[in-house]
DNA sequence: ATCGTTTGCGCAATCGTTTGCGGTTAAAAA
DNA sequence: TTTTTAACCGCAAACGATTGCGCAAACGAT
């Protein structure tokens, strides 16, 4: 494998200007056809490829996106990772994955990186300690579109992707008061995320339209989820339980087990299979979600870079519909 | 956000040259330790942050490590991220992320746009179609260090990081044969892969030598083996079973509810704690994974630069213990 | 034949850093 | 005092590609 063939060789070899060479490998218009095609040939020939690095100090470009978010965990995000992977590939992108740890001097750490590595784009999950977006606010001014997914903030300047939290969570609830549970569980995440107020609100809704009571569990992690459940179906016997994501969903897999009572949650639609007990969910597919912003930004991306005009943030809210398992 | 700060603006606030500055930033002996921290403090006071992009341009580096797998699941691959991830962050480099979707032809594209980005190494775990790595063979000596994780080929030229496979499974199948078990379930992946054949060798050692028959059921995907396990279940009645991975372990959860059957397995740790019956597993981690082989790369490329030997290829096997839940 | 357009291509600067080499100054040795 | 030798620093050429501008040949029209 000997060096990496470059432009300037492929110029020699034809005896032309590496300029013609450049334009000619992307049909520019002051390049005759038949000049184009030697060089194209010629590049084939010597099993050329752009140096992308090199392209992007010229072009302060770099082919790549960054994907920031909280934590990679088994829930959610891998099926949001998948996406956000392949519509970048398909249309020429790489992807630059950063964790934040849900912190938020680690997040404007991350977006440095994205700074210093010239990330064309930004997808971003905020970690639950971000409650301001400072350090987010200037990107765009600066060529960098950001899109936000999952979890955002109130009124965001950005682009989000997102579901309709408070609504998927009325419907949940409503559908647990609907089958007669009286003694509902809520069981929620974090409390400074948004989704988690959305769900709750939409929650506490379904159960005031219904007026029933119900107790709230709030756990931030799997195993604290896990040890909270245990705890509180020890000493409680709801008939009715409401889990707003798929890492609760799977704490509650064996606490919940033999117990009679209804489940309805909200899910990327694996753990239900896995799970130790029958429920409704509600697909919060990561996948369409990652896919649907890796596409909105690849298409800022290019809307900034083609010179279009700058179209207001866009709130896109994915469907959910409901499935039921067992 | 205004433009950047470049080491140019730095010189000039400073009225010395750039190539001043750049040593300064790295400390070379050339430079005075006064005019050292000038420019440091400068630096700091200009907000200046390299531009990884041009000085990978002129140091044909990038700062920037590949992984590729061979698809992104909720199973064992979002630890090796995770660990990966942490480990390249500590070491300055970012991760760029790539699927293979267990395709030949992918895994070469993903290559070649290893080599478009210079990324400085590869962390792969093969697809289960690549049987010959002449894609990768040439790598090392175009400077680029590759490191193979969980699947990998016989005689590996390259440095791998896995478990004893074989030794795994042949205890894991050992000990359910020690615990009275005479009608075993054997359940197994793609069987392309080098770690199914050689689990399959360890467990078929365990049943010679306890001269204990069994069923081999085959795999290669979530769905598959749900169907697989359910179909068998039907009409066998196994008092004993190995799953070789999370996925399957998550797969059996369902079909294997409320059946009497001894359970053993190969996992990350976090599909016991949700599925639905007891087991014994070999605690296979992928975040210590993801670490090591991490490790191994950052220390290969750094002995590349700094012109050190080239020690021969090494097989890196993580010590896997046993765990009991339930 | 003359002038104005195209058409097609090359020159050279540029992106931000790194680095080999050469030059200057001041301290140390003679 | 002169010479050696460090210690410091700047010049300019890379790295590979892009791009504004200029310029020659070819063409059509007058």
């Amino acid at each position: 494998m000997q060096k990496r063939a470059t432009i300037k060789d492929i110029a020699k070899a034809l005896d032309i200007s590496v300029s013609t060479v450049s334009r000619g490998l992307r049909d520019h218009p002051d390049i005759s056809k038949d000049m184009c095609q030697l060089i194209k040939d010629k590049a084939k020939e010597l099993n050329y490829h752009p140096n992308h690095i090199a392209a992007g100090l010229r072009k302060r470009s770099s082919k790549i996106i960054a994907l920031i978010i909280p934590e990679i965990s088994m829930f959610f995000f891998p099926s949001v990772i998948k996406g956000v992977e392949e519509v970048a590939r398909e249309n020429g992108y790489q992807l630059l994955v950063l964790q934040s740890n849900d912190d938020l001097e680690h997040e404007k750490r991350n977006i440095q990186m994205c700074l210093d590595h010239s990330v064309e784009g930004i997808l971003i999950s905020l970690s639950n300690k971000t409650s301001n977006i400072d350090h987010l606010i200037n990107l765009p001014a600066s060529g960098i579109p950001v899109v936000f997914f999952d979890k955002s903030i109130e009124n965001s300047p950005f682009d989000e992707v997102v579901i309709d939290d408070e609504d998927v969570a009325f419907q949940a609830v409503k559908n647990l008061v609907h089958e007669g549970c009286k003694n509902i569980a809520i069981i929620l995440g974090n409390e400074n995320l948004l989704i988690t107020k959305r769900r709750e609100r939409g929650a506490r809704l379904a159960l005031v339209n219904a007026n029933v009571e119900a107790t709230f569990v709030y756990a931030e992690s799997f195993n604290k989820a896990q040890i909270a459940l245990a705890d509180y179906l020890s000493s409680h016997h709801p008939d009715g339980m409401f889990l707003m994501s798929d890492e609760l969903m799977a704490a509650a897999s064996q606490p919940l087990s033999g117990k009679d009572c209804l489940v309805v949650g909200i899910s990327d639609g694996m753990i239900p299979e896995i799970v130790n007990f029958p429920l409704k969910y509600f697909y919060h597919s990561g996948f369409e979600i990652g896919k649907l912003a890796a596409s909105k930004l690849v298409h800022r991306i290019l809307m900034s870079t083609e010179g279009g005009q700058n179209t207001p943030a866009e709130r896109i809210i994915l469907d959910v519909k409901m499935h039921s398992l067992h």
